[in-house]
DNA sequence: TGGGTTGATGTCAGTTGCTGTCATCACTCT
DNA sequence: AGAGTGATGACAGCAACTGACATCAACCCA
């Protein structure tokens, strides 16, 4: 295994976090990426599907860390709680990771189409954290909204850290996130 | 204007709805859509942005209906309410074009990439229905929370809309979409 | 020891989505 | 009649993505 330099799909990824925060998504070209990581165009789409999935694959262990931290949870938990506290204990993931979560954030969010791939792979999670949920035994509607009410949570607080300058706990935001939920919510009676 | 047969952008739109449907999205080539439409591939894309565009360009329609709708209800109004109600109008629109409106969906449903823009182009939706909120005076987080909420409770009734076989009445379908959500979130208390 | 297998990578040619640029020409306006 | 104007065509070109096959170090097993 030692012909080439090793970690092939983690030099793609780097190079084009580089290159697409330096130039911008747009203006920079998968062979501009496979050079600068020493490697071919071909070899780029070996590893991702596209050029934005550089951007996400790191989703999906994001996804399987909810799972089955919503799978572990105790029994007698409420579903919202539970998927709560998954959210806290990936949030605590990602706080080690703030730096490269940052700027991948500005890359997203400066392009259209990036924004788009990022939905999607939030409504991926949502459909992946519902079904968890019914695992446990909660019924189809429930646990969807449930798992969304998750997601939109988790966004903003994820909102929060970003523009955070003081650097509060990222699990504390959500937290807080999920507290301010609950005041909007309990105070409309429509 | 009798150069060219007329309504140049509706004949690309029928082609390829036409054409996706029958060999499906990525099977069929923009150069195709347009030989069908007796036009050039370069005419093609001045109309549509993209190639997945031809199938949304509606949207565009749909927000603004929306939007007045919510910039038109009385003063008085709930927010949740004007929002329900807006999309009880606009459900009465979908309604008169069932048959191409299910075509649109069987399309979008088979393709992962239309899937895609279609969830952003709901994000769109939810975004200026809760600016139109705003401009009514109600807070930023609530104008959110209602116009997402909303947005959640049309692609509940929509999915029910599609499947379902006696032709109930869509807006009707939005209402009881609305009553199952208020009894789903009233029931939980956590 | 040596040959066969494997797996990550390279090479190359081709399709297609999409864009820039300029030409065309019926129609309109003055 | 002559000068726009606006929708379209023609054409060249870039870059994303794919399929098919070659390469060759490392590993496996007799």
């Amino acid at each position: 295994m030692g012909r080439w330099e090793p970690d092939g799909r983690g030099r793609l990824e780097r190079a084009a976090l580089a290159l697409y925060g330096e130039r911008g998504f747009e203006n920079t070209t998968v062979a501009e990426i496979a050079a600068r990581a020493g490697l071919t165009e071909r070899t780029f789409f070996r590893y991702f599907a596209d050029k934005r999935e550089v951007l996400f694959w790191g989703a999906g262990a994001l996804r399987e860390l909810l799972v089955s931290a919503v799978a572990s949870a105790p029994e007698s938990a409420a579903p919202m709680d539970v998927v709560v506290a998954a959210f806290e204990t990936a949030a605590a993931v990602l706080q080690e990771r703030r730096e490269s979560a940052l700027q991948r954030q500005v890359v997203i969010s400066a392009n259209a189409e990036l924004r788009e791939r990022e939905l999607i792979k939030l409504a991926l999670l949502g459909a992946a954290l519902a079904d968890a949920l019914r695992r446990r035994g909660v019924p189809d509607t429930a646990a969807s909204l449930t798992a969304d009410t998750g997601i939109a949570i988790f966004r903003a607080a994820f909102e929060a850290w970003v523009h955070e300058t003081e650097q509060r706990a990222f699990p504390q935001l959500i937290r807080d996130s999920f507290d301010e939920l609950k005041a909007v919510t309990s105070g409309a009676s429509s």
